[in-house]
DNA sequence: CGTGATCACGCAAACCATTGCAACGCGCGC
DNA sequence: GCGCGCGTTGCAATGGTTTGCGTGATCACG
């Protein structure tokens, strides 16, 4: 029933061969033959049969991509990026929700190695040694997860982090809390890391939390651990979790950003738009979409092209509500030290 | 260098078609050959080429989805219950963004349709004539979308605004405001119907605005055209609108639940929440991606099942803080009636 | 012991597009 | 006039799997 190559061989009264190389090398096809050849394919409504093309080529036009969390905002944002720009170079996208579970991310990535190019994880939960067995197995780009010997898009999550501690620190506050997201993400292990080189330099005190579900209910439980400490100012791994801390400050009376301030990551939809509007770093989720299918084809397309694996993406801090000079700013009130001072 | 199905043949000492059927219809081969051959398939890793597999067969095991707007979180939903459900059945899902655009829509799907068994179109814009154009190029199920003979999942969005209704007039509501989703959109058609039914039985007022964007931005726009017309309750087409008039409301200084009650479609994780959290009708996202995907596979596998085509999923419902006694009730303020009353 | 049925397995075709190689025709140069 | 080269095209092999058909073996029964 569907129209294969020989069709329109018949039609254009050629070979299959030759209408093979005027729909892909059209430069070895004489002009005139070869818009016979298109012609006729039109007409026929000619479509290559993927399989066909992909058994012989070894390649299959596809790429995939999975995720911890399609839940998450983030992740959705992603998506979009990575479907647009895939999409620009003409490949088409299969997606899986990996659920935050290393046996399944690796089970998903096998699944898919049979029929894609490559794949993208997205700040994957498995081990490093996972992940190197599974670059064997396919052409791999990571999303925020750093790995010596395997191309990634980082986003500049430290950075971002700075920028949160100087302007915490501007606004007069001596000690903010920071809930941590899951222990073994790159994105929380960076923002810590950061966290505390700037912190040192600002002399601002730290105290840690968690590791806290990076939801909005990992949030509602750590506030109420870092209102318990005394900080001035709350840093959330994420805006999920940040949300969950403004929900449980305003039930518990807490006056933001007037008594407490907070901060999250991301710049999800919802952070612009919640009350008060959430002080957060912006981290560009398409963009690091697009900049992950970049490394991924320019690896598949031959090009092993040298300049490092790794491309960083910067991030930026979004002021918006959530942040104030601390309470009592200039007599600051003793802290009562319940959290690990890092 | 990958391992085919030669390679196990080797090992195993027998032909290929042996271990082909060894592997997918295992009672055709003795028991200690299947044995063997399974054994050594395991050994070597093997695993068959899709692309060979689905040269012969014309299948692919692939389903492919397109939804109209990846940061809408009610697509998200759909998205895993999609996703979950395909890999549950082996099939490998494709998505894709629409972007609410009509013709992008029908060339995702033209674009799939060579390399999936089938595809779901979620709350689809593009026209019946399109769709049924669709149709006939690869196996189509939409979900949120009634088309004749099409299969399709469908959610009672009627049911679920006489629910809304109910509950506002047994408040003592007498007039209030529905803000239209996108006018071309099944959803929005079926929300209006089932107002307009259930309003008349229940002596309701109802002024209609619109048609907005569905998203948070058109919800702050319609606030301020109900808040004009003087309704005690606003019915939004989804959270993401209602969750714009909550913020409006906030911003004009008008007191949700008692100056005025807000009822939104959806129930997005942010609908519980908010502050305070929205009274919603549960959409079932999940459910009706598991639906879309089950109604799709049973048409691929052959089984041209009786029964109809559509199946249906109920709604609930969600009563939280948002809606309460209408203001005044016993003497209700006069309309000024500036919306257009249905 | 012969005949027929049943079972297990192998052979080869088929699916469709790509591509190396060869053939063909033509023009040009020697 | 002959050979060489080039541009254009076709032939045939290739890729990995499935499946219809045929063959050989085993077994039971008459």
């Amino acid at each position: 029933m569907p129209v294969t190559i020989h069709d329109v061989a018949q039609r254009a009264q050629v070979s299959a061969s030759t209408v093979s190389r005027a729909l892909s090398a059209s430069h070895l096809v004489r002009g005139t033959t070869r818009d016979r050849v298109l012609a006729a394919a039109k007409e026929l409504g000619y479509q290559p049969n993927p399989a066909a093309r992909s058994l012989i080529t070894g390649r299959t036009g596809n790429i995939g991509i999975v995720v911890p969390d399609l839940n998450n905002p983030f992740y959705t944002g992603v998506l979009r990026g990575v479907q647009a720009r895939a999409r620009q170079s003409g490949y088409a996208v299969f997606f899986a929700d990996g659920e935050e579970d290393p046996v399944a991310e690796e089970a998903l990535v096998r699944a898919m190695a049979r029929q894609v190019d490559g794949v993208v994880v997205c700040a994957p939960f498995a081990s490093d040694a996972q992940l190197r067995s599974l670059a064997g197995v396919t052409s791999l780009t990571l999303l925020n997860r750093r790995l010596r010997d395997i191309p990634a898009a980082l986003m500049d999550s430290a950075g971002g982090m700075r920028q949160v501690v100087e302007h915490l620190a501007a606004l007069g506050h001596h000690r903010c809390a920071y809930l941590n997201g899951p222990n073994n993400a790159w994105s929380n292990r960076e923002r810590r890391r950061g966290l505390r080189a700037a912190a040192t330099r600002a002399k601002l005190t730290v105290v840690e939390f968690g590791p806290f579900e990076p939801k909005f209910e990992g949030g509602v439980q750590a506030a109420d651990l870092a209102l318990a400490d005394g900080v001035t100012a709350i840093i959330a791994y994420n805006d999920l979790m940040a949300l969950g801390v403004l929900s449980r400050l305003a039930d518990r009376g807490v006056a933001v950003p007037r008594e407490m301030s907070v901060v999250g990551f991301d710049n999800l939809l919802y952070a612009a738009v919640c009350a008060p509007p959430l002080t957060t770093v912006a981290m560009p989720m398409e963009a690091g979409g697009r900049a992950a299918v970049d490394l991924l084809l320019s690896g598949i397309d031959g090009a092993t092209d040298g300049a490092g694996p790794h491309r960083e993406l910067i991030t930026n801090l979004i002021v918006r509500a959530t942040t104030a000079a601390a309470r009592g700013s200039d007599s600051p009130r003793p802290a009562t030290g319940r959290g690990r001072t890092a």
